[in-house]
DNA sequence: TCGAACAATTTAAATATTTCAATAAATAAG
DNA sequence: CTTATTTATTGAAATATTTAAATTGTTCGA
């Protein structure tokens, strides 16, 4: 094991948080997290997207399921924070695929 | 007009990228038009992922199209380079969505 | 010009994703 | 315990993506 990025960035993660955010409406969901400083629960999201709450409940599980963000259980209400970590695992995948 | 950075990166052209990068064989392009520095020719693509031509040009257009990657003609060969400038304000975005 | 080599397009199929209605699960409040 | 609130799951339809065969377009070399 001499690389240690590659064991917590592979391939596989990167293209699982690259297919979670191919998607407008989670990035708008990442946005409102950044806007309300990271405190953005579930219910707030179906007042900013038009989108039934199974729709939005699935797309919380791309983003979580990718890591990207993460899901605190606060009762009944879930708050999700940016995984700034992994945001940041992902960034310097992406930058090792630049050239010079 | 006050902010610059949303003219060269807006939502929409970021979901363009995350889609392109959103799929196990273009990373693989853009892993192996870095392993050849920045000179990869559609047909040595054929070489390293088993799919067939017209599937290859499909994933080389979903790249170009992104503008993640360029591709220059020469003559019946198209050589296809990284665009460090739009990864560059792709990760910008990425780190835009950060909350601290 | 003709044929070979490389890339792009068209069309259709297989597969994956997105969406919502219905329902279930979990928890808080009364 | 019962009900209301919030989130998760299931199942099915609509939509999008991926893939390859067949074809077309381009360019090079003889």
């Amino acid at each position: 094991m001499t690389d240690l990025a590659s064991t917590t960035m592979n391939a596989k993660k990167a293209g699982r948080i690259s297919k979670a955010l191919a998607d407008p409406n989670r990035l708008v969901i990442l946005k409102e997290i950044k806007k309300r400083n990271d405190c953005l629960y579930c219910v707030e999201i179906t007042d900013i997207i038009d989108l039934a709450q199974p729709s939005i409940c699935h797309h919380l599980k791309q983003l979580t399921d990718s890591e990207i963000i993460v899901g605190e259980k606060e009762g009944r209400n879930v708050k999700y924070k940016l995984n700034n970590e992994v945001m940041d695992e992902y960034i310097a995948f992406l930058q090792s695929l630049k050239t010079e």
